[in-house]
DNA sequence: ATGCCTTGCTTAGCAAGA
């Protein structure tokens, strides 16, 4: 069983790419964030063709999000986050097949947040809060859930290529970091760290100075799971090969293994 | 220090990303 998560910088631009992903890498679950894309205008054509069950939410020009499924549809579908009042379209839940019990799975762009002394940075604080909640109610629902997207955090200095210079910037502050370990505290791991890993992975690189070539990227793409889940992973890496594609993402697929 | 790219929206220059 392989679950993924892409932010794919609109889908409209990096459809093809995500099929020949999908044919190379024909994992079970795949999120996406940043369709940029409204439901009217969503491949969900296209992306049946390929094999997929696809559930999604989006909106003109920014944000957007879907969870594809294969073989049976995703079940019991939410789309944001209940409650939380929110014009952006973020987050998609929803239960997938699996041969030892369904998976919720929770597929999340996190805000960018801009700047730390931003109104940005303020919305990114409150998301954060209500997303905390759904994930604990969906928790106490659904013990084998996954929590997987862009969350537009590093969670450690590790996790970026300079965090000296990154110091104090976004994606790196105290109270990103906070919130980041508050999901963990929930009782969730995360799944890139059960395994030792080599220093200087990545999931995004700036379009800007050459960045990719460089490596200068941090890792803010991440797949976490559920206490009852931890035992069955099995693997979790991060696949840099679309990266180096013709106009690519700026972000790469996180892809996540478990034991059937 | 700033912008460096990329995208969408709209048609040329922003806004936003991270």
């Amino acid at each position: 069983m392989k679950l993924a998560t892409w932010n794919v910088n609109s889908l409209a631009v990096r459809l093809p790419q995500v099929l020949d992903w999908l044919a190379a890498n024909p994992v079970d679950c795949l999120v996406l964030q940043e369709t940029k894309l409204t439901d009217d205008k969503f491949p969900q054509a296209e992306i049946e063709a390929a094999g997929y069950n696809v559930a999604f939410h989006g909106q003109k020009t920014y944000n957007g999000v879907a969870l594809l499924s294969r073989g049976a549809p995703a079940q019991d579908v939410v789309k944001n986050i209940p409650g939380f009042d929110d014009d952006m379209a973020r987050v998609i839940t929803g239960t997938v097949a699996c041969a030892g019990g369904g998976i919720r799975v929770i597929g999340g762009y996190f805000p960018n947040g801009q700047a730390p002394d931003s109104d940005k940075f303020v919305y990114k604080m409150r998301w954060l809060d209500a997303l905390r909640a759904w994930v604990a109610d969906e928790l106490q629902r659904h013990p084998r859930l996954v929590l997987m997207g862009d969350f537009n955090i590093a969670p450690e200095d590790r996790d970026v290529h300079d965090p000296v210079l990154l110091a104090g910037t976004i994606h790196l502050t105290p109270e990103e970091r906070a919130h980041f370990q508050g999901l963990i505290d929930l009782g969730l791991f995360d799944a890139f760290r059960l395994f030792d890993q080599p220093a200087k992975l990545f999931s995004w690189w700036d379009y800007r100075m050459l960045a990719f070539r460089k490596n200068q990227g941090m890792r803010i793409d991440h797949i976490l799971v559920s206490q009852a889940l931890k035992r069955h992973v099995e693997a979790c890496h991060i696949d840099k090969l679309p990266r180096k594609n013709e106009r690519p993402s700026d972000h790469a697929p996180v892809v996540l293994t478990l034991a059937e």
